[in-house]
DNA sequence: TGCCAGGCCCTCTTTAGGGCCTT
């Protein structure tokens, strides 16, 4: 019981919030999941030529020294951009890495082509007992397995991932639907909260 | 000049405000 179809899930270190010229990208990790396996992973510091912030280094671990040895955005970008393909993507906050993924294929001069899930709106909407909707805590409150160094790109692709599972899972034995595909993920987060409970019951008789 | 995210959700709401979530 999972997303049968394959699905990739992205994170992005940042050096700030909003992609710009002193703000860009510093560490992608992508895992592609499958059946609820993760089948294949994609990591990497990238050089963009920008510094961390003190506080940004603190929360990451990334620092400044670190990027100066990475290999060059572009070069990080182009292969995270064929590792993905026209894969459908997933996110925790896909708002955020959504915005980081299309600045950075626009420095490449291309597009993205998919759309994005999000695992913090979908979480919101089917996991309402969880005391918040961070990514650290609903992996804890939900006791899903621990990916190592959490603010690392890898790290929390791969929580992500076990989060979108459980979703899914959640979503078929709590709510009786049968395939839970990327397109009805992407329907559902769009879902108003309120109208949540009945869209399901609508979905799982048919409608 | 001075400012500096923005989309989403809830409620003491809708002529709005504040908190959440990502780095």
């Amino acid at each position: 019981m999972s997303i049968k179809e394959r699905v990739a899930v992205i994170d992005f270190e940042t050096n700030g919030i909003t992609p710009g010229r002193d703000c860009r990208a510093t560490e992608v990790g992508i895992v592609l999941l499958e059946n609820g396996r993760i089948v294949d992973r994609f990591q990497s510091l990238m050089n963009a030529g920008v510094s961390i912030p003190p506080m940004i280094e603190q929360l990451t671990g990334i620092s400044t020294a670190m990027l100066r040895t990475a290999p060059p955005v572009a070069k990080v970008m182009s292969e995270a951009a064929r590792f993905v393909g026209t894969t459908p993507l997933v996110a925790h906050n896909a708002g955020f890495d959504r915005k980081f993924w299309d600045y950075e294929l626009a420095q490449l001069g291309a597009r993205r082509e998919q759309d994005f899930a999000c695992t913090l709106l979908l979480s919101r909407r089917v996991l309402r007992t969880a005391p918040d909707h961070k990514l650290g805590t609903l992996t804890r409150f939900f006791a899903l397995p621990d990916t190592g160094r959490a603010h690392r790109a890898l790290a929390d692709a791969e929580m992500a991932a076990n989060l979108l599972d459980y979703l899914a899972v959640t979503l078929q034995r709590e709510h009786g639907l049968p395939d839970i595909s990327h397109g009805l993920l992407c329907r559902l987060q769009k879902v108003v909260a309120a109208k949540v409970p009945a869209y399901l019951q609508g979905l799982s008789q048919g409608e």
